[in-house]
DNA sequence: GATGAATGAGGGTTCATTCAT
DNA sequence: TATGAATGAACCCTCATTCAT
């Protein structure tokens, strides 16, 4: 019996270097210069031991990407601790999105190459991951939008769904546009594009006498 | 004598093949499936004759980001007549966007996908089609945004370089997230999230005593 | 009658063009970076033009070799004035080798690859060109080789015919020796060496007592 | 047990077919003819298999030039017995290289292919096996020339440096030009003329009065 | 005579995957 | 379990050559 315990807890052990050994590569090589052999030689195994524990690159792939989006949300709770103002608490969160494109670009690309990828390769396996994943995060935006709804700093007809939702979208679009920095950003530091852009979203939560909203 | 001319347009009748053919991969099978030896046999020609027409795998992609540039700008220049008000042409330009990138979901993706793709680095020839396809579309947000300010109805303090870019960006991450539907959103229509986000980024714009942005 | 020499005056103006063209390339792009359509575009007429002049690509490169040919030649022949001393002589045509395997490198190594090729490459049209200029290059040698023995600053019992070949094998063996001029040679300058080689040569063509050769 | 000695062996066999099958099309079409598809093709295996012996081309032709020089050392080491005269052994190491150049023709010509080349610039790695071979076997003509100068039979002012270099140039040259034996040589046995090259070189050694070298 | 569009084999190299051991 | 040798299609790109106009 113990013998089968320590044998799972081998397994479990050998999964976890292929997998270290692909995270090593992908942080130092991108997601394209990390193949699966690339990945043995890393981790000092065999080709093949690979194929033993993924059935296939792709599975290894949405491993990294879990890891990448646990990491993710790490980030954003640490951003969102309870004594900050809700507001403060929005700037916290996008701030800790932004580092994390940046900061762990590989994790975000590897999770953003699924999202841009045609239809077709959105497993349900896969999507049923980010939909955890997603809501877990989206969960804190509203929580914050919500609490500043209750002490009065934010509107009262607010529908946090839909505005956490905004909120998430213009992020992850901002974020993209990084690339773009020499062109249309006219030289000025992405960054503060961005902080203009949350500080803009949090202008628009703020009361407002005589608005009517989402019909 | 019509001879010359014939030949003229035979020629870019098949560049047209060539980039149709490659247009009609990349939204198949995705930037990855996107080869050249896949677009020749798409387009029925040998693989040398995409060379003849087009310099390299780059160039021929590039032509086909403009095109969908060309058309997005369009759908923007439509949107935005003169006799709307500020407010309404932001929201006509939103919903050129959200058609766009449905209608034409095709150019949508191309340009998405360079967008999204790591390791392509943007050439400079593709940036600066970006630019000036960019730029023209940011100047219609913007002009929509200062006769906002001018006749009062936006706040006058508005950085309208960067509110432009703000609300661009939160278009692109939202339209990127229709993907999601059947996720975060919770069966709730992805068109309903989409206006939510406009009218609030609009919401956002109107004076405000009292408020100090753009730090 | 006129316009028929006039006809083939053009035909002969237009291979010399593209033999120009060629020839620019060769220089500026080496052996490997002179292909047909490069010479098209550089002699600025159609690829289906060259093919008219030359039947194919090789005898391009023939033409190209024999011009080599006849630099060499040149160089050579500009070597031995006659007021010079016959080991000057011998001196002056090895410098003038050495020369032109390097100042004229391209067309060095388009002989040179002739030369290297397996056998069945040596066509014999081109065996007959080497020969014609082999036969005039040796010819300057064994000439100051003669003279040399008639005046007795050279051995009476030399064989010019033999010395000839020798000296000039040496010759084409110790350039080709230029590569490796971080190795063998130790860091000493390749010319040096080359020199020192010309000596020792011309040392040994000196009347000596009690000598017996050639057996 | 012995299975894994076997694996051994049969992989460093496998190694040696690859090997053999780039030399014979490298003898055969020349080292333009001598591409990786067609090697796989001749070895009749798959191409990833040759990528998995050797990390590129390049390094299976480093493995090739190597297996020459090796061979050719060999022959060199025969050839300068104590016993014999320090002109003996020029004269047996002269033989050797022509022996070499004719009976174990594939290799030469290997080595010959790449130092007539263009563009292939000798990578460091072939530079320090060509340096390791290149002085050990110039290494054997300076030992003789020195042993010569000590016993007086050949000039005190000789830098043996340098005349090993000549040497070994003229012998390479001379081989080269067995391709011309119909032409330039008239008829004439390329050995004789070889010989008497060897002779003069030789010739050029004796102390001679009053001669000044090496300027 | 002159053109240039079209070809497709070929260049070196990578890579996910398989399978006998 | 674990291995790693073997595969061959695929990658982008070049090029000498042909042929209808």
């Amino acid at each position: 019996m113990g013998t089968r315990e320590r044998k799972i807890r081998e397994k479990q052990a050998r999964k976890k270097e292929i997998l270290v050994a692909a995270r090593t590569l992908l942080l130092e090589k991108g997601i394209n210069g990390t193949s699966i052999n690339r990945i043995a030689r890393q981790a000092e195994i065999g080709i093949g031991t690979i194929y033993f524990y993924y059935r296939s690159k792709e599975e290894l792939f949405v491993e990294l990407q879990t890891e990448g989006l646990a990491l993710l949300n790490q980030r954003i709770e640490q951003a969102c601790s309870a004594e900050k103002t809700p507001a403060d608490r929005i700037r916290c969160m996008a701030a800790a999105y932004r580092e994390f494109s940046k900061a762990d670009k590989n994790y975000f690309e590897v999770i953003n190459s699924f999202l841009c990828a045609p239809d077709i390769l959105l497993s349900e396996a896969l999507k049923t991951r980010i939909d955890t994943h997603g809501h877990r995060i989206l969960g804190h935006v509203r929580r914050s939008l919500e609490a500043g709804v209750l002490q009065g700093t934010f509107r009262g007809d607010l529908s946090v769904k839909k505005a956490a939702v905004a909120f998430w979208g213009m992020l992850h679009g901002l974020v993209q546009f990084r690339k773009l920095q020499g062109t249309i950003m006219e030289g000025g530091q992405f960054r503060h594009f961005f902080n203009y852009a949350v500080e803009h979203f949090i202008a628009g939560l703020s009361p407002q006498p005589g608005r009517e909203h989402d019909r």
